[in-house]
DNA sequence: TGGAAAAATGTATATTTCTGAACGTTCCCC
DNA sequence: GGGGAACGTTCAGAAATATACATTTTTCCA
């Protein structure tokens, strides 16, 4: 069948997604190695993120993601909440958003619940989740194919269904941002969904927190003259900043100081 | 089932977020150890946060109990819970499944975790957030208008996109059966989306507890020879039996009997 | 094409982890 | 306050894993 031990680590994996966990003597006895070698395929495969170990076999990751989605949101939370604050700001009664399957889209949505009238459209379960529940909003859902990893429906419809509507402003989360290379995500998906919102959006909003700044990810999504505002919570590097302003792109500064101006 | 302790306690965080609580020596007797070993789970659920522990078993934390839809839910818990236990009997891996936006259909979805190959098909809120937690099936959102009172998106797609599909089992629920007026509902929304689904399936098993029968909703939704099953808890009044026969319905009486017996 | 180095695999043994039973303690209910 | 059920602790056996080393296979350069 397959000789080389890459191969039979693609087979593991095989077998893993198609039975979520597996026990070593199973997968020694269909692989026909030893245990000791099923185990030395599972160490490398948990280090690659691929599978998580357990005692007795192997279990799929997301099998094991157990703790509410809320939680996930838990990596710069509190800048994310006055990112979000200084974005509501932006919105008034009766505008039309899109909000895209970002973490920062999810403290966003958690920001509306003051608005009564305003149309939300969104691709993301946990963002329809928490304006479904929380707030009398029109809420439209894009539908398509899950991704677990992104809790959002891509596929089929997002980039059809996006262009059937204009939005006063579209928020979108990103994973990196550099000035030579302009945003960047993970995904070509998600890419694509960014770009594809390009023309639907009068006001194209980027929320990204400063550990966005200048690091980097696999897939250009989007160039600093295809947005209109950047809500971030510190002063980014100089030569983001002025690429920024070359592209005509405000900024908008979250923080204590841009929360009441007056002194209150 | 599962060999391995990580996948013994994920089987316990299933039955727990089943039924919000659960015994000891009930939970030893399903899973086939010593009470000690459960004991040992549930304290290492509880350090993880998962249960809390109290005097002969544990129960779900407080923050963790869901109110929106589930509330409704608990309508007719037990009987939901039987029915959707006798539902799973008619799934295999690999099937098509739609999933309409029902309390019992998210009973369903709860009873679905056992699968990993399944293509499960919604427009609920609800269950696509079941589905898209807690298993690894593929999982499709119909997109739409969300409408709050069915936690659920109608519209524009859902006629469209559950034409696109073809389903080995369409599973819904229902507001009213009557000999007379066959299968009713409140709404004409969800009524069009039942009658939709009909040429797309390949079986079409309505969900019903006994408290739907021979009361009256305003629509008119389906008619008995539409579907092919009808899974309740409870003997249907003598006109309703003789109408589903006459259709050629099978009827699957959902009871203690197919589910483990409990001491409780 | 040898042939040695490197990688992969198998085997043996030590170590860790899991499990169940025994026994003493705590808690609940009458 | 007492009986019984539930709980915690300890210990030994079993199972799984890690480590060390021998053996085989592959790679690749002279």
């Amino acid at each position: 069948m397959s000789i080389t031990s890459e191969g039979r680590r693609a087979q593991i994996m095989t077998v893993m997604k198609d039975q979520g966990r597996i026990s070593v003597p199973a997968l020694a006895d269909q692989m026909k190695v030893s245990q000791e070698t099923i185990r030395r395929d599972l160490k490398l495969l948990e280090e690659a993120g691929s599978v998580r170990r357990v005692h007795g076999g192997a279990v799929l990751p997301s099998l094991l993601i157990e703790q509410p989605v809320t939680e996930r949101l838990g990596l710069h939370r509190v800048a994310k909440d006055r990112i979000a604050a200084r974005a509501v700001e932006l919105i008034q009664e009766d505008m039309s958003l899109f909000l895209d399957p970002s973490s920062s889209a999810i403290a966003l949505a958690h920001a509306l619940v003051g608005f009564h009238k305003l149309t939300i459209v969104t691709n993301s379960l946990e963002v329809a989740r928490i304006v479904g529940e929380r707030s009398s909003n029109r809420l439209i859902v894009i539908g398509g194919l899950y991704k677990r990893e992104d809790a959002a429906m891509f596929g089929f419809d997002p980039p059809v269904l996006s262009a059937r509507y204009r939005y006063d402003i579209v928020f979108c989360g990103i994973a990196a941002i550099t000035a030579g290379h302009g945003l960047m995500d993970y995904e070509e998906e998600e890419a694509q969904l960014r770009r594809a919102l390009v023309p639907t959006a009068r006001r194209y909003v980027i929320l990204a927190d400063k550990s966005k700044f200048n690091c980097m990810a696999f897939v250009q999504a989007l160039t600093f003259d295809q947005i209109t505002d950047l809500i971030t919570d510190a002063q980014p590097p100089d030569d983001i900043a002025e690429a920024l302003g070359t592209a005509g792109v405000a900024l908008h500064l979250a923080g204590r100081s841009s929360q009441s101006p007056e002194t209150r």
